[in-house]
DNA sequence: CGACCCCGATCCACCGCCTCG
DNA sequence: TCGAGGCGGTGGATCGGGGTC
């Protein structure tokens, strides 16, 4: 700054508001000349000084459980770049679903002075959220909501009625699911909206069909193996998530059984990986790209003290052959 | 601090000491009332202020092209680790493989006063190393190499070999590459390792039958047509990376070929969904963790001044059915 | 012709921590 | 163990010169 200042002739405070983005009470030469001396120096403004001068760190954090989770790498680049857009950089932990992990990694997030977090990893037995509002750090829940906290999300009941409604006009009659974790919203809603279409359609489904042993590969080959264990086999299968899905495909597979031919499957996010399966998965898409830009927004407004509101966005069901491929025992093919 | 140092009774620059990694010249008592007085007040350092008064943020930088490739996701976990436990911070930035964005996210992460960056997005044809080089900032390339700078990556070649060495015990004399970006070494190295073995064997693979479309499932997809355009068409398929494979999965599937049947296919990384396919994918497995780790550690000593050494890890081929259960027209089968 | 005002530039104290003397 | 200075920007307070009535 000092360097600046003194090729363009000027006092250092004058060469910083040169350098502001709407600089105030400096004639516009002297702005061009500071801003073309900064430009012929390659200045950088040292990030730490500014932080410790105004308190704010244009840092911001970004809590997920995994971020090998396809689901929330592409949120997550949603985020990312409305952040980049805003003049933040985002800082990533992995809180892997594990309460002490997640309270570190937030303990590390403020030490950094983060001016906010995005909570991608909520969940309803924790208190992540409780204590960032009671210690006045803005954030706002993205995936995953809990009441009373502001979030962004799919409308997840929704989407699992759209997903129960497919499987219902294909003429299913029963179904199982593997619901993810029962203690996240995306799992729970997802569950209730499909077990609820269901219900409504006067097929209600038993819980002993539905496997709550989380999200991932792994967890989704242990409920297909779960699911396979119950008699008689349900026709079709919803699992809450795409990678669980695949998983699931895995435990059916090894049960001798076809996915897309004598059972059907829906995931659910559509990741890009869904369509080209040897079986397309049919799955109900959410716009992570959108969820993670508009969260990023949301958090910038209540870094600047503005109340924000929850947004829901809307799934959109994506049929592919898992489902329209499968045959129905006992039941007429739809009109 | 001042609050701590006055419950502790003592002067604020003993406080500081007091606090330090590994107090000297303050006394046991001292250091344990200091403590237990941080402690109690919920003290926290201001990261901003210790980083401008000592230049180091203990922050570093990850430079990826895609979150949402699962191999650097997996990668970034093991860099995370690995840099918490050292009391570091990662930031990731998703260069896009577009080399104006990846010179902008430098910038923006020099602007942090980032301690040292992770390259894992390096590329044949750009400058950024040579940058990091020249500005003396600490730096190390994970995943894919780079003549004449320090890296952690899997034994890239060997594995291409080793996958064309399976296909060739099983009977295979005629392969196709969907062979990723020619400008990463990941993509150039193990199409090269693979056209090797099979050219050391006596079965040149064309040119025609290596398509460069870049990584990912949707660059697979375009690879896959490629290939199935070229005639007459070969037994089997090496895609240099497991998303791209599914890519291909989905690309033979629509020009009426199943891999594991009439096509066999080999990925590469042994990403987790690999197994749980329907039909199980063969893949090349890399150890990204330990990958992750070790350039965590690597950067480290650099920050610390110290020389330090490029790593090839050993990769390892996991034979599963989308190899073994491919027929292979005109070849008896293995002993 | 003098008093006043306003705009552009400057001065300086300070953010919180670290470390030398 | 204490005291003080300074890391590098920032922004309120202040100053000065030129135009205006």
């Amino acid at each position: 700054m000092q360097d600046v200042a003194r090729l363009a002739g000027v006092h250092p405070s004058t060469a910083s508001r040169s350098l502001a983005e709407s600089p105030v009470r400096i004639s516009a030469a002297t702005v061009a000349r500071v801003r073309a001396a900064a430009r012929d120096l390659g200045y950088r403004p040292n990030a730490s000084a500014a932080a410790l001068r105004t308190g704010s760190s244009r840092l911001i954090g970004v809590l997920v459980h995994r971020l090998t989770d396809l689901a929330l790498s592409t949120m997550y680049a949603g985020v990312d770049a409305a952040a980049t857009a805003a003049g933040y950089s985002a800082v990533v932990a992995n809180g892997l679903d594990d309460p002490a992990v997640r309270h570190e990694r937030v303990d590390a997030l403020l030490a950094r002075g983060i001016d906010g977090v995005i909570l991608a990893d909520a969940r309803l037995d924790d208190t992540v959220a409780e204590r960032l509002e009671r210690l006045g750090v803005p954030y706002v829940l993205a995936m995953r909501t809990l009441p009373g906290h502001a979030s962004v999300s799919t409308n997840d009941v929704e989407g699992g009625r759209l997903a129960a409604r497919h499987l219902l006009e294909l003429g299913h009659r029963t179904a199982a699911v593997a619901a993810g974790d029962a203690l996240t919203s995306t799992g729970r809603d997802r569950t209730a909206g499909f077990r609820q279409a269901f219900a409504d359609a006067g097929l209600p489904i038993p819980d002993r069909y539905v496997a709550s042993t989380g999200f991932g590969v792994a967890a989704g080959h242990r409920a297909g193996e779960l699911i396979c264990r119950q008699g008689p086999a349900p026709s079709a299968v919803f699992a809450v998530d795409d990678l669980t899905a695949v998983g699931v495909i895995g435990a059916l597979r090894d049960a001798g059984r076809t996915v897309g031919t004598d059972v059907a499957l829906v995931g659910y996010n559509d990741v890009e990986l869904a369509a080209e399966l040897p079986v397309p998965l049919t799955s109900v898409r959410s716009d992570r790209d959108q969820m993670g830009r508009l969260a990023m927004q949301l958090l910038l407004d209540r870094i600047a003290g503005r109340p924000v509101p929850s947004t829901l966005l809307p799934p959109l069901l994506v049929p592919r052959a898992s489902t329209l491929g499968a045959s129905v025992p006992g039941a007429s093919p739809p009109a």
